[in-house]
RNA sequence: GCCUGAGUGGCGGAAUUGGUAGACGCACAGGACUUAAAAUCCUGCGAGAUUCAACCCUCGUGCCGGUUCAAGUCCGGCCUUAGGCACCA
């Protein structure tokens, strides 16, 4: 009975028809059906189309979605718009025509596509974030944070974009330059709506918990918030009567402090203006890192600069210890009080500060070299590197066997200073006179172990570096037992021979001159001296800055508030009048939404006000609250705004009275699994978070944590691994691979493409693969015949496939759900004859990947109701095992023969047929067997002699 | 620099609690069908040594070492690479 299949693309469209006919996508808001919640990011819609990527995630969540179904779940799968920001506006400015009409032109083509892949979408919860309908519940929401003081006005600086003339939060100027146009962002000062976001640091990270993201969205967040936990410690300043607060994560090195830094915007500078004895040069300084982009100060500056503030000194609390306090660039005012204590042996960008100004630097943790051992001797120690400039070579005395290569060294007599030991040594055992001292290197706390003297040794050494001035040498006088050569060699043999930790520390330290910023043990520390852990000194410190007053434990998040205005047309108004006698007064409830005025100018204001201001109609207005004419805010909320509740939306989209029905939210709870892409992993999903918890903290939604699982797609490259892009000519678009190859075969092969998380490049063979499964899957209904049952041959390798492809799908592993769909297939093609049993499971297992061919096929053959409709195969866990299995025989575990065991086989029998094969004997013949290791079902291991 | 992943044939990638490495697909080679091509079907396909051929053998999952009867998988130390953070004190 051979069948003619119709055109791909009149298969699909008679599917997708159907579909959209017989309801079956459609959500029901109460249903006896346990509930599931699939999103995927709803799309920006541009004007270039739906991308292969879009393909990529939204097949997968389809799959998902229809496979939920089938196992019998009410499940919600909605896709909407993402439609308010620039490039609509952009586009509108060019063709004078308003942005609605760009936006709906868009809409209409990307829904178009959506369609002809044959996503199993609930359109009828559809919408966009610019329709007034939704975008009216943005501003009540908005409002809300208003009035639980969560929003306020703010003069900030901002990041300023010139080009596109509007600011720009931390989080789209990442870089220094404008997310959507590439130009270099400036800072300008400028009111701003905030919303206390930085509040809520803390619980963003705690959140975290009751989630089931991926690792590495997790991290991003983690990284993105920046928690630190250190002190905060109280400076004096001997000229005011004002302490000078830093704050610090190293407290530990409190004793280590040479200086202080404060960021040029510090208010100390204006407010002690007439202190400061310099002010010229200091207020320079000011204006040269005000022309500084965010960038330059950043990310470019590898050179440190700055200024002493002559006039100001300030007092080390721990010691009374006088310091002087500099402006720099390389201090942030916002972020912990704007003002640092400088500990340049151990922080490396005081050191380069310290290096470059000529400050002292004071040492106060020792690392710790070799291993700590009971009753050691303690002796005070030099090493000594010498170097020579004309030829490049360091001094060094070889021990050869006796103690291989190492630099000069000696225990120091007792009160001799380090230095004159140092000296000393040289002299003594190398002859050499005429050199100088280049620098004195961090001391280092050495143990170790004189076999020759059986007793083991802790010192703590004083390392140097000299340079050599001439050859001029004197004779030596060396003991008895000191026989060595004396050797000059370059650097690449001293980090070779030089094996001596001590040794190679002290080099380190000399040649590199950087910090010491790892731990050790504490020296030169009032009361934490001697200790040796980090934590516990850092502890302690605390716990004494805390007796005295002087200061207390302190956490610090880098995640600042979200600036909120944007001076934009295309967005939500801000939902707020000011008036000169009540200030800003919301818009009541009932006025809502405040709509965009339809207008054809949009170009943003020369002076940075929003294109909204020069709107007069529209601006001017009455105070809602005494009646007085005011004035409507004019800036427009950022384009995180709308998408950052939108999930909450599609549970009850057409509610005109709330913004979502309590029962709405009951019901469908969190969002079971939110897929998107990793470049939303920190903005969009740390703000969405951000307001559905507080949604939470007022009672407004049941859930604290919006998203139970979060996972991301891999983005699809070009052919040859690069970014697809219109430049390159590379970009694929879908229609055209579904005039080709069909809906199916695309879906098909962006499923098999690789792991679901990972890049992958496109592959136009690969895709033909994937075409050549979907026309086999076809032909294979030649051999279809009647039939209620699996196949005898089948059988087994049916409950295999679908235990198999359940697992993967719910796994998110398309691609070995695909490639056991293949084995299936290749099964099946080896018969004369399938059952129509056989082949409508094999189309319910591949139905939620291919559902157009898999449901026509359903149809055609009469295999039984529509596959939409029907329930998911399920399997039988007896049919799974396997009677006779084929084990490998390994001798001494490399693999020497294959048998086949029975499952009912006892250990002896395994054994007795493994002993039989002829290769096995070879490998043993002769030779005494240990042990047989017999895992059943799995392997048997003959070790041998 | 710090934090997270990831490194397996010519390529995309498989491999359960450690138990026959390379499933499945692509590419390639040979063959069948065809006047021919496309399509389709069959066979082979990690590297090397050996052989008429087959069996058989050696090596092989980024590198070095360890645990184990047995390591892609576990442990320690590196290297490379992708992403996140970054003068954040």
């Amino acid at each position: 009975m051979k069948k003619e299949m119709q055109a791909t693309n009149v298969i699909e469209s008679k599917w997708q028809k159907y579909w959209e006919e017989n309801q079956v996508f459609v959500a029901q808001n109460d249903s006896d059906k346990p509930k599931y919640y699939y999103l995927v990011e709803f799309p920006y819609p541009s004007g270039a189309g739906l991308h292969v990527g879009h393909v990529r995630s939204y097949t997968a969540l389809d799959a998902m979605a229809r496979k939920k179904r089938m196992m019998g779940y009410n499940v919600l799968f909605p896709l909407g718009w993402d439609a308010f920001g620039a490039p609509a506006e952009q586009y509108a400015i060019k063709n004078h025509i308003h942005p609605k009409k760009a936006v709906e032109e868009n809409i209409k083509v990307f829904k178009g596509q959506v369609k002809k892949l044959g996503m199993s979408v609930d359109w009828t919860r559809e919408f966009s974030t610019t329709d007034p309908e939704y975008y009216k519940w943005t501003q009540w929401q908005f409002l809300k944070f208003f009035e639980h003081g969560m929003a306020y006005k703010a003069k900030k600086n901002i990041n300023w974009c010139p080009k596109c003339k509007t600011g720009l939060s931390n989080e789209d100027s990442s870089g220094g330059v404008c997310e959507r146009c590439g130009t270099q962002v400036e800072q300008r000062e400028k009111e701003q709506w905030m919303l206390r976001m930085s509040d809520y640091a803390q619980d963003l990270i705690d959140g975290l918990d009751d989630t089931d993201f991926q690792e590495r969205i997790k991290t991003a967040q983690i990284n993105w918030i920046g928690k630190s936990t250190g002190a905060e410690v109280d400076f004096s300043i001997k000229e005011i009567d004002e302490k000078l607060t830093v704050y610090t994560t190293r407290p530990d090195t409190l004793y280590g402090v040479t200086f202080m830094v404060i960021a040029p915007e510090h208010p100390y500078i204006e407010k002690y203006a007439s202190l400061i004895k310099n002010l010229d040069e200091v207020k320079k300084y000011q204006e040269d890192t005000k022309k500084k982009t965010e960038f330059e100060r950043t990310q470019l500056v590898k050179d440190k600069t700055g200024v002493k503030i002559e006039g100001l000194t300030a007092i080390n609390p721990i010691n009374d210890t006088e310091i002087p306090i500099y402006i720099s660039d390389y201090v942030m005012m916002n972020y912990g009080t704007g003002a640092i204590m400088a500990v340049p042996a151990h922080d490396d960008r005081d050191f380069d500060f310290a290096t470059k100004f000529g400050i002292k630097i004071i040492p106060v943790i020792e690392k710790m070299t070799g291993e700590k051992r009971d009753n050691e001797s303690y002796k005070k120690s030099i090493v000594a590197v010498l170097y020579d400039p004309k030829t490049n070579k360091y001094l060094t005395i070889n021990w050869h066997e006796k103690g291989g290569r190492l630099f000069v060294g000696g225990t120091r007599k007792e009160d001799e200073p380090s230095l004159d030991c140092a000296k000393r040594e040289i002299i003594e055992e190398t002859g050499y006179t005429d050199f100088e001292l280049v620098r004195t290197t961090f001391p280092v706390n050495h143990h170790y172990f004189a076999f020759n003297k059986n007793k083991a040794f802790e010192i703590d050494c004083d390392g140097f570096l000299f340079e050599l001035k001439s050859d001029k040498k004197q004779d030596v006088n060396r003991d008895e037992d000191e026989i060595f050569d004396v050797e000059w060699v370059d650097e690449e043999t001293v980090k070779k021979e030089i094996k001596d930790e001590l040794h190679q520390t002290i080099f380190e330290y000399g040649v590199r001159s950087k910090a010491h910023t790892e731990g050790g043990k504490m020296i030169n520390s009032g009361v934490l001296n001697g200790l040796t852990n980090k934590t516990d000194s850092i502890e302690k410190m605390i716990e004494y800055l805390k007796e005295k007053g002087i200061g207390r434990e302190k956490t610090n998040f880098k995640l600042q508030d979200w600036i909120f205005s944007r001076q934009r047309f295309w967005g939500e108004p801000i939902p707020l009048v000011y008036c000169e006698d009540c200030g800003w007064v919301p818009v009541p409830e009932k006025d809502l939404p405040v709509r965009l005025p339809d207008v054809t100018e949009y170009e943003p204001t020369d002076d940075g006000e929003s294109p909204l201001a020069k709107i007069t109609d529209w601006v001017n207005t009455t105070c809602p609250k005494c009646g007085k004419p005011a004035k409507r805010e004019t800036d427009t909320m950022p384009n995180w705004a709308g998408s950052s509740w939108y999930w909450l939306r599609y549970m009850d989209p057409h509610n005109d009275k709330e913004f979502v029905s309590q029962d709405a939210l009951k019901y469908w709870g969190q969002l079971d699994w939110y897929n998107g892409g990793m470049e939303h992993a920190t903005r969009h999903l740390l703000y969405a978070r951000f307001w559905n918890q507080f949604l939470y903290n007022i009672g407004l939604v049941p859930y604290k944590e919006p998203f139970k699982v979060r996972v991301s797609h891999g983005m699809i490259l070009g052919e040859g691994g690069v970014k697809m892009s219109k430049s390159l000519g590379n970009v694929i678009n879908p229609d055209d691979v579904i005039k080709t190859y069909g809906a199916d075969a695309l879906r098909c092969y962006e499923m098999f493409i690789g792991d679901y998380e990972k890049e992958v490049s496109w592959s136009e063979k690969g895709l033909n693969g994937c075409k050549r499964f979907i026309d086999r899957i076809v032909r294979l209904g030649d051999k279809v015949i009647d039939g209620t049952s699996y196949s005898p041959n089948i059988e087994k390798i049916m409950h295999k496939s679908i235990k198999k492809v359940t697992e993967d799908i719910d796994s998110m592993k398309f691609n070995t759900a695909v490639s056991t769909l293949m084995i299936l297939l290749n099964e099946m093609e080896k018969e004369e004859t399938i059952t129509k049993q056989d082949y409508r499971t094999l189309c319910l297992l591949l139905n939620p990947i291919a559902p157009h061919t898999t449901e026509e096929l359903n149809e055609m053959y009469e295999l039984g109701e529509p596959l939409c409709k029907s329930s998911w195969p399920t399997y039988d866990e007896t049919k799974l095992v396997e009677e006779e299995k084929e084990i490998a025989v390994q001798v001494n575990g490399k693999v020497r023969a294959t048998i086949k065991v029975n499952i009912n086989d006892d250990e002896e029998t395994i054994k007795g047929k493994a002993m039989q094969e002829e290769n096995v004997i070879r490998h043993t013949e002769g030779k005494e067997i240990v042990k047989v290791i017999v895992i059943k079902g799995k392997i048997v291991n003959i070790v041998v002699k």
